[in-house]
This record gives C-alpha cells, sequence and structure tokens, in this order.
RNA sequence: UCCUCAGUAGCUCAAUGGCAGAGCAUUCGGCUGUUAACCGAAGGGUUGUAGGUUCGAGUCCUACCUGAGGAGCCA
C-alpha cells in the first residue's frame, strides 16, 4: 500500500464479523455484514441517501448509504467518488425485490483505495460508445458487465471443452507454435526471424497432432492460431485459439459423432454454469436449449440442390456455382434451414486441403466436413478424414506444388503402421459468438487482434 | 485487393452554402428509494489532413489518412 492510500480514510477492515466474499457468493450472507472488494461501477445521489453501485468481477451490487445511518467520514468518502475508483467496502446484505440481483449492501465502512482523479475521469460512461473508441479503450472496457460476463462464458467453454476431451480420454498435446513452413500451403502466414532463417506463426496444429495421434491414440490440442489474411469481416481474427482433436482409427462417420457430442456437451455446460451470464448480456437461451445430437447431416451436392432451390425462389443473390466453395451468403441460408448446427460433408476433394482422404465410392469427392452454427454464425468447425496411403499423399503433395522436403516427417506417419485416422479443428471465438449471440467476434477474447489494430 | 459508408467538444450525435449546438461525462448547487436517476448553472471546439470552388465551406469538388460493414479467403 502505497503512502498516499494510508492516508484515505479507513474504517473497513475485515473481521470475523464482517467475512470477505464476492458479489456473486454475497446471497448466502444475507443479514449479516460482509467485505467486498471492488470498483465503483456508478453513484446515484438522492440528497442525503447515495446510491453507490460497486463491481467485484463477479458481479455488481447496489449499495444504500444514508447520511444519518453512517460515520460522517464514510458518507463524505462515498460522496462524490469517481467511477471506478477502487474500494475496499463493508456492509450488511440485506434481499431486495428492488435489486436487480436479489440483494443490496448497507453499507457501513469503506476504505478508498485510489480514488480515480476528476480531472482524469473513466472514459467508458454508461451511455452508448462506438466501435473505435471502445476497441482502443479497450483495456477498460472490459470491465464493464457485459463484455466480462462474456469472457467468463469464454472460460466456461475452454473449461468445458477441455474436460469433454480429457474425460474421455484424449490426451492434451501442444503443437508449435514457431514452424518451418506451411502446415496447409495455402493461407498467408506471418513470418518471424529465427536465427538468421524464416520461420512461421502456425496456422493450425493439425499436422503435428496427427503424429501425436499415432502416438497416443486419441488426442487433442488448444491453442493460439496465426493467420495473415487481409479479412474485415465480424468472423475473422488474425490471431484466435483453436481446439483441435485428432482419433486414430477414426473415419469420417466417427468424426461427425464427435463433433455433435462436443457441441453438444458445451452448450449445455454454457447453459446449466453460466445460466446468469447469459442473463446479462440477453442470450436468448431457448435457441441454445435445442442443440442436443444428433445433428443434421447434408451432403454437398445435397446442400447444393438447397441452395439453387433458394435462388430460384429469390431468397439468393447470386446463384451457386457447383464446385466452388460455399461463400459466407451461401453457409448463412443452409444453416438457417435448422435449428442446430449442420454437418456440410463431402466436398469437392478439388476445393479443399491436399491431406484429406477421397470418399472410396466416388473418389471426386473429399471425406470432410464443415459444421454450420445455427442463426447465421457460419462455419465454426472444420473436419476430414486425413489421407492414409502413402502414395497417394505424395502424389496430392506434389500436386499442390509442395516442398516435399518440408513434409518428409509428414509422409513418415504414412510408413510406419499408417492408419485411418480423423480430426476437426474449432475456433474458439467464432463458438463463442455463436453461444453468446454476438455480432463480432472481437468481444470473445480480451486483445482481439484485427487487420487494422494491435493496440492495446 | 475490391465495393459501400463514416470522421464536428472526453463520449454519442445535431447544424437549408450564412452566429459551432444538444445530451452524457467533469465542476458547483438542489433532492432520503434512485435504477443509463432527476432538476438548475458553469467550463469545454484548429469540424481527420492538404488543396480547390465561393463574397462566405462543418456542408460542394479532388487527393490522402483513419475507422466501420461487406466480398474474396478462412475457423
Amino acid at each position: 500500500m502505497t503512502e498516499e492510500a494510508k492516508t484515505e480514510i479507513v474504517t473497513a477492515t475485515v473481521t470475523d464479523s464482517n467475512p470477505l466474499t464476492t458479489i456473486a457468493k454475497i446471497g448466502e450472507y444475507e443479514g449479516r455484514s460482509v467485505t467486498l472488494h471492488g470498483w465503483l461501477y456508478n453513484l446515484r445521489e438522492s440528497g442525503k441517501l447515495l446510491f453507490p453501485i460497486f463491481r467485484d468481477g463477479t458481479g455488481t451490487i447496489q449499495g444504500i448509504v444514508p447520511k444519518a445511518a453512517v460515520p460522517p467520514e464514510v458518507f463524505d468518502a462515498i460522496k462524490g467518488l469517481t467511477q471506478e475508483s477502487s474500494v475496499i467496502v463493508t456492509g450488511k446484505v440485506r434481499a431486495d425485490k428492488r435489486a436487480p440481483g436479489g440483494y443490496e449492501l448497507d453499507v457501513e465502512g469503506i476504505e478508498v483505495v485510489q480514488r480515480v482523479p476528476e480531472d482524469t475521469p473513466f472514459p467508458i460512461s454508461l451511455k452508448e460508445h462506438g466501435t473505435d473508441f471502445l476497441m482502443e479503450n479497450r483495456h477498460l472496457w472490459i470491465r464493464t458487465p457485459r463484455q466480462a460476463a462474456i469472457l467468463r462464458i469464454r472460460a466456461e467453454i475452454i473449461k468445458a471443452a477441455r474436460d469433454f476431451f480429457d474425460d474421455r480420454g484424449f490426451v492434451l498435446t501442444d503443437p508449435p507454435i514457431l514452424t518451418p513452413a506451411a502446415c496447409e500451403g495455402t493461407s498467408t502466414l506471418f513470418p518471424v526471424e529465427y536465427f538468421g532463417d524464416e520461420a512461421y506463426l502456425t496456422q493450425s496444429g493439425q499436422l503435428y497432432i496427427e503424429s501425436t495421434a499415432l502416438a497416443l491414440g486419441k488426442v487433442y490440442s488448444f491453442g493460439p492460431t496465426f493467420r495473415a489474411e487481409k479479412s474485415k469481416t465480424r468472423r475473422h481474427l488474425t490471431e484466435f485459439w483453436m481446439v483441435e482433436p485428432e482419433v486414430a482409427f477414426c473415419d469420417l462417420d466417427g468424426l461427425m459423432q464427435l463433433a455433435e457430442q462436443f457441441l453438444s456437451f458445451i452448450v449445455e455446460r454454457v447453459l446449466t454454469r453460466r445460466a446468469s451470464d447469459l442473463k446479462t448480456i440477453q442470450r436468448d437461451t431457448t435457441k441454445l436449449e435445442s442443440i442436443k445430437a444428433p445433428f443434421p447431416r447434408v451432403s454437398y451436392d445435397e446442400a447444393v440442390a438447397m441452395l439453387n432451390d433458394a435462388h430460384a425462389k429469390g431468397l439468393l443473390e447470386n446463384p451457386f456455382e457447383y464446385g466452388n466453395d460455399f461463400g459466407s451468403p451461401d453457409e448463412t441460408y443452409i444453416s438457417s434451414q435448422f435449428d442446430r448446427p449442420v454437418m456440410v460433408h463431402r466436398y469437392p476433394a478439388d476445393v479443399k486441403a491436399f491431406y484429406m482422404e477421397p470418399d472410396p465410392k466416388n473418389p471426386k469427392y473429399a471425406l470432410c466436413v464443415d459444421v454450420l452454427a445455427p442463426e447465421g454464425y457460419g462455419e465454426i468447425i472444420g473436419g476430414s478424414q486425413r489421407i492414409a496411403s502413402y502414395d497417394l499423399l505424395r502424389q496430392r503433395i506434389e500436386e499442390h506444388n509442395l516442398p516435399l522436403d518440408a513434409f518428409q516427417w509428414y509422409l513418415d506417419l504414412r510408413r510406419y503402421g499408417s492408419v485411418p485416422h480423423s480430426g476437426f479443428g474449432m475456433g474458439i471465438e467464432r463458438a463463442v459468438a455463436w453461444i453468446c449471440g454476438l455480432d463480432h467476434v472481437r468481444e470473445t477474447i480480451p486483445f482481439a487482434r484485427t487487420l487494422n489494430r494491435i493496440y492495446p
């Protein structure tokens, strides 16, 4: 504690009679005095009655300070206190129907840890702000109840994803972030100087966890990935986090079952454990309650028929050209036809990655699947069965003009006990955006990295 | 890379080519149940930058800068 802080009024000391707790758990202390560590979120005054609203990272609660009921120094310390000043506050917990959270705090004492100076007030008011201003102040924006709730839901989704795989015998294996070459050879990569050589930030851990899957059976990775694409949309970040499971002796059907069970588990977990946060962000949870396996399965050809039909009816602006990958409006239309995620499988091999196993029934198609989230959120999962044959994989690497030398270790996986194996990747931010019902992924991560922003 | 839109007070936004305005925030005053509290007052401006048209430009024209939305590409 600084000398300056010591000079502030100190009437709040944690004792057995006012134990330290959090706003989220304050209901357990009804009728008792407690201590909170937090910040002043807002202050309303009505003459000799003050209504400070405190936040502590777990929620907000309104305090009541009648001038006649507290020591004068306590009233004076709160009157005129500036937004986001840090405080240690004691008070008695009281249930009140008027309170949004069900409880109010009859303030008994307060210690102002740091008072925000009047001439540099907290920039984010309770009124509306523009995107640019909020992103420029992202380090402060995350203090607001809505942003804090989203970050708690993100943490729950990550915890659920890890629990899902941990409880099913998957081993977490971390792929490298610095890589010697393009994993897929398609997307743009961020180069970094590596002791005189050029290395790249990973755009996917997939090739590496294929090797750990053949070592450990069922594996997954969770980590950051980087793409230097100049995409400016509500679905794109240059730095994002992926969960990628990879399973030996697993075919495309097994992978689709894994994907639908995985997504159902995550949504259920958020609904049960983060109900209050979903309420804070005003998410329509009825749309999440229908997210239960099995999910509809639609082949590429069937999806194309849907798009052609929609275009004929005037529901889609542009006609779809068979053989292409789906565009964003196409994905939005397909997903809008279902109340749960839809799994589109068996795309033409030509538009997909080099490592995807061809369908034995018709090699023109790849054994791959994209999972499209409902409500127009588009692709949140992409996966496939991987090529098991050494000769075919080598042929595909050459067809895609990829450097054979760089892929010798990857080809080794087909030299030594090759098996059918499959995996997918789920973008955490897109999943969070969908589950939270957000209109942009930049709110799903504490500090979004986008085409035009790398500050703060 | 392409298309569209925007840039005025700390923030959110007004202003027919003719005096630069409001709400919030800040400061001062009032109010004992407020819910983005309310009421009264004050301070706060190189209208993104550089040119041009005009008697006169926040407003019209050109270029540039910055940001947003979308396309392509992708999770």
